[in-house]
DNA sequence: ACGTAAGCGAGACGGTACGTCGAGTCTTGGT
DNA sequence: ACCAAGACTCGACGTACCGTCTCGCTTACGT
């Protein structure tokens, strides 16, 4: 009778065999670095689950890797406790090192794609958001600190940065994810004008 | 005698295929947006031109894609002329654009693949390094004319700029190329500090 | 429990599917004449079956033809109400009729093949018994009625019939089957020495 | 002047090539044992001949067998000394022998090939022709001797214990040549009527 | 002796079929 | 209604030959 408490017929989705496939995906995502050499097939095999069982949950590979990614939720630095410069290089040393990381690249490179926009707009909600909510946050605090200039447009800040870090990954033996967020940072922070 | 104009034996390559299979590959590219749904038989079909006239050639479609889109030399705006803030819009503006056109945004996520460290690294070489240098000899120029601090990492702009033009392409109805590529040139430009 | 009616597990292999790839096969063979001829994806096509069905059910074109052979069980005459020469000459009226038969004579050609022993075996086994036996209970009657010597060796009478019959095909406006088949029983049966 | 001795302009073709060919086609049939899985290529390749010498002298692969078939003389045994049932034992021992042969055999079964008729003609001419004729000489020397029936059918004789030979041969361990010929030859010399 | 014309080897050309893999769907018996 | 398993049709993969077509070079003749 409750709509909210009433339950469809039948036996009930197996949360487990869901939990599995997600984890399955995010797994051979890291392994093989790219949504397109991931096959289904290779997701149930590893899962250990029917086919079907994904087809009942998901339409298609892009809607579940949106959910496998969607369930990465990278714990934020704590913040405001510091000087605002050093609390920007913290936040983009951690996205400097996922830049580093096999899974967090494929995601991000996932999210670039054009042929999934809603996927896109997914992960922008549900994974990006909070982080960039809390740059934005900062910099608001940094203008009313006077820490920095009041017309500056934290998107174009967030893009910049973020973007940044995207293509400043090296190969091996290159600088650190830290010396690289300085770097970034800092860039932005003095600007380069005379 | 001559090592260089002597020929190898058998019939030589086919500049035309060659030349049609890149043209069709970069088609196929620029309408399904995407190097994974693009098949090596729908260039070939496109191409007029058997598969074997392909794999012949490259030995993958990635291989193949470096190639096609090595072809690209985009073309640089005048540079020289202008204050330096003004140089650094015109190149981003470009750059802008290409985010926005389906072709190069495909090839700058084909670039940003990593499965392919060698062909990211071709495309760096032969595509994208006629740009790098340009922004750099503009950077330095900048320093020796006292327009920019000299303490700048041409790089770190490099990339911030180009990361920043890479993230904030929006969804119809924003802001012009030029307007996204004054907003970040103006953002690097003065910095955030107050 | 029981081993014999317990099933796989999974969807069971489609006997609908099975029975048109053999009848496809068989009627591609017929037109073409000639198993090399006849392509796998031509026995898909006419089948409306997917390759991977066909390639499920036999590892290759020699074995799919040997099972799709082996469902032409030719009828038998009805013998033993005649002398044994008429019976002799209506079982071999039958096999000089087939090696006119398109589709007969190519699963013959087939048949003596040396790239495949296993699968002339099989249908020595499973099409061509029958009437071998047949002919043997026949001459051993034959023996015992005294209508024919008893140091007579089965097996060579009927490779000779067999091969005669194989080998005596004429181009179009020869010998009917029957008058093909009565020249050659008459000469083995009355031998031919003076 | 002379349309014999004339000869066609440019560069004569090579013998060499050509019997290197023909001699590549047979070697390649004895070892695959079946036409179909011989290659034009593979052919080329083991004459050290480029594929184009192959088809400006025959149009495809059966003319080429054909002609590479038609080199096959086999030798006749000495006929005419001995009594007519050991000459034809001779013979078809010598038949016997062949459908041992892998390369014989697989001329045999290409000779039954429905598909290139006239190769088969070209075949029974020049290579079976003489075998034929000779055993009709016999045939007719012993209807003149007294030795066999004058009512017998030449060809017949000669499709029966051809045939047979080409269906009587065993799998390893079985009669050799000379007992299945002379088994062969007697059930047909004796007749099996009582 | 030299030009012309056809043959030569090599190997690329547009195709067709191969046998494999994965996509997304369907069909079992069993939970 | 779910589940694992594994069938289904379809289409792309990369390979092997087909028969044809260029290449540069060779061979033989008629001037």
């Amino acid at each position: 009778m409750d709509p909210i408490t009433s339950r469809p017929p039948g036996r009930p989705r197996s949360q487990r065999a869901e939990d599995a496939i997600l984890r399955a995906a995010l797994a051979l995502l890291a392994e093989r670095k790219n949504v397109a050499e991931v096959s289904i097939e290779a997701i149930a095999a590893r899962a250990e689950v029917g086919k079907a069982t994904i087809y009942r949950r998901w339409p298609g590979k892009e809607e579940l890797f949106a959910d496998a990614v969607a369930t990465l939720r990278p714990p934020l630095p704590e913040l405001g406790q510091a000087p605002l410069r050093d609390d920007l290089i913290a936040i983009f040393t951690q996205v400097c090192a996922e830049m580093d990381s096999p899974l967090d690249r494929a995601v991000t490179v996932l999210m670039m794609d054009q042929t999934h926009p809603e996927i896109v707009h997914r992960i922008k909600q549900q994974v990006l958001a909070p982080r960039s909510r809390a740059v934005a946050n900062l910099l608001r605090r940094g203008v009313d600190n006077g820490e920095i200039t009041p017309d500056v447009d934290p998107e174009a800040v967030v893009n910049l940065l973020t973007g940044g870090a995207f293509f400043c990954r090296r190969p091996a033996g290159g600088r650190s994810a830290q010396e690289r967020a300085q770097l970034l940072v800092d860039t932005v922070w003095n600007g380069i004008r005379a």
